[in-house]
DNA sequence: CACTTGACCTGTCCGC
DNA sequence: TGCGGACAGGTCAAGT
């Protein structure tokens, strides 16, 4: 589920809501969810202050007073949502935005998806919810973080001025005979890009994701950075893309899959009036969007 | 080594 | 309505 725009949305909602408290109880029974030990976290977690919330490709950190961080990857369906004590106390009321009263997936939580419940000194509290179990939090030393074997290897950040269309170049051509969209997928070759957002990129840049990387003209790469740029804002811009699960930290969707033009768009007309129909099919083993009037195959 | 496929889980949707 | 199978936004291990 959360790829770069989505885990980049929970960040900033969460650096408004946590940073300067202190956590008082955290509560969790899913090992593979949380492996760490009740003692660690009764260590180095209780009475520590939230410093800050960081992210890198899909993950996110939430470092704590103490120099230890918590770890977080959303997979599929995790969710990360606050809830503060006012509203905490309310059972389901007021729990819908003013004025949007369909702007959230949230009900009651706990609920039978959260994993890790973090409660605060002001009685607020994080849920850490996943559905289909395959997000998970690790507790460790700060330090320690950036030797996690994921972030030894991971890609540049695609938002970073230092992000080039040579650079995107030269990252694809680590995989020079694989298709360009197992490429993208390719965390070791660029970070944060998911399925939505290689769609929707390699469609703005006129690139059949099946193309072979090595066979891709440069002029068309050049195209793709500056659609992955754009597509990555734009879906920041618009809080993230919510097909079934994804919420922000305050439990709202978001709306980018609403501006999306391949991304579940199969059966329907292309955005460019070419005449053709958006079709689905599989490419690197996922559901991918094409229109194959618009997107070249280069093999 | 480079690349592809299956496994990890639960829930939902679709066809019979 | 019930049931089996396919599928879902990510990543790693195992297989070719």
């Amino acid at each position: 589920m959360p790829e770069l725009p989505e885990v980049e949305t929970v960040k900033r909602g969460l650096n408004k809501l946590i940073v300067g408290k202190t956590i008082t109880n955290i509560s969790f029974d899913w090992p593979k969810s949380f492996p760490n030990s009740q003692d660690d976290i009764a260590s180095f977690a209780y009475g520590a202050k939230v410093i800050n919330v960081r992210r890198r490709a899909k993950v996110l950190m939430i470092d704590l007073s103490t120099k230890y961080t918590f770890v977080i990857h959303l997979k599929m369906t995790g969710q990360l949502v606050y809830v503060g004590a006012q509203k905490n106390k309310n059972t389901t009321k007021n729990r819908f935005g003013a004025g949007h009263p369909n702007d959230s997936l949230i009900g009651q939580l706990p609920d039978k998806s959260t994993r890790v419940i973090t409660t605060f000194n002001d009685g607020s509290v994080l849920y850490f919810n996943d559905q289909r179990k395959f997000g998970w939090m690790k507790f460790m030393p700060t330090a320690e973080v950036k030797t996690l074997p994921f972030f030894v290897k991971v890609g540049p950040e695609p938002l970073e001025d230092t992000f080039s269309a040579d650079l995107l170049n030269k990252r694809l051509l680590k995989r020079p005979n694989t298709t360009i969209k197992a490429a993208l997928l390719d965390q070791s070759v660029l970070a944060g890009i998911g399925n939505i957002y290689a769609d929707e990129s390699l469609f703005g840049a006129n690139i059949h994701p099946a193309s072979t990387v090595k066979k891709v003209p440069k002029k068309h790469i050049n195209k793709l950075h500056k659609e992955i740029i754009d597509v990555l804002n734009l879906s920041i811009q618009k809080g993230g893309s919510t097909d079934k699960n994804y919420v922000n930290a305050e439990g709202k969707k978001g709306s980018y899959i609403t501006f999306a033009k391949v991304f579940r768009k199969e059966g329907k007309p292309c955005i460019n009036n070419c005449g053709n129909i958006i079709i689905k099919t599989k490419v690197a083993g996922r559901g991918t969007h094409i229109c194959i009037q618009c997107q070249k195959k280069y093999v």
